[in-house]
DNA sequence: AATTAAGTCTACTACTTCTATAGTCTTTTT
DNA sequence: AAAAAGACTATAGAAGTAGTAGACTTAATT
């Protein structure tokens, strides 16, 4: 499951790739617009900032805002942020490996191997998925189930 | 990330699989075999065998043993037994859908309809790779990376 | 019948991670 | 100087995960 981290990361992103060409948006009304809880969203908003994905400006007439196109801006980007590896397991993981503790043999687990397939699955559709590919998605008809 | 519990579980199904044939086998064997806690693997062997997967039989010589075909396990099931939902979203789980908390308006949420895609193609992987292929791609050479 | 070798079941504990909150500091505008 | 914002650190509470313990049941062997 996705932590509300990263979900509340991602709504954050949408409404302020929604919001560009405006001023700024402070966290208090993104916070409410969201209903994210205000002093999560800050620590959250502060790592993607620190990540290069979120220009911020103190003082009033402050906020944030994005520092790059909505769609430059990858959710598997996001996610590796919030809560790391998109691999279900470590050993499958591309930007996180770690070895498994109890793998007698790395090369030849057939676990591994499926894990690699489901993370190639996974990344490919989060990898070229965008902020601005998600905004388009919204409310347009599109029926999925 | 998977749970330990769920990587035990497919670890010990992939050993019971391989012993399919001969005697059942004991959970202390199981365990020293695959280095999984005992008593931990016991509650796993427990959950697979009320969920139709596993036969048991109490007493000496007793032990488990798989009561489907290998071929016929299929890693989705298994990860729905132990971890829940497939879905990084609870409002993108087929068996274990609920409502996001946060959620507006789900029916034109761009977030749920890409992590709807992610869930397919993990299902895509997971529903059709059974403990059979992983048996089968153990040791297969194949490398992926 | 007694003993031993297994699995069954429930409860509990320790640990970790996640979510959230609080408070102080810094910067910028007016 | 005051006010409006973000930056940063620490901490607390809740929930979930991993693992442990122990008493109970069933079946085979002697």
């Amino acid at each position: 499951m996705l932590s509300k981290k990263t979900k509340y990361a991602i709504k954050a992103l949408v409404a302020l790739g929604k919001n560009a060409g405006n001023p700024p948006m402070q966290i208090v009304r993104l916070a409410e617009q969201e209903m994210i809880p205000r002093k999560f969203l800050e620590q959250i908003l502060l790592d993607m900032r620190n990540a290069g994905y979120l220009y911020s400006k103190k003082g009033a007439g402050g906020g944030y805002s994005l520092n790059k196109e909505p769609g430059d801006i990858y959710l598997a980007d996001i996610l590796r942020i919030t809560d790391g590896p998109i691999a279900m397991v470590p050993c499958a993981s591309l930007k996180f490996y770690r070895k498994c503790d109890e793998c007698h043999d790395e090369i030849t687990c057939g676990i591994r191997k499926t894990f690699i397939d489901v993370r190639d699955a996974t990344l490919k559709v989060l990898a070229q998925t965008s902020i601005a590919d998600v905004i388009a998605r919204e409310s347009d008809g599109n029926f999925m189930e």
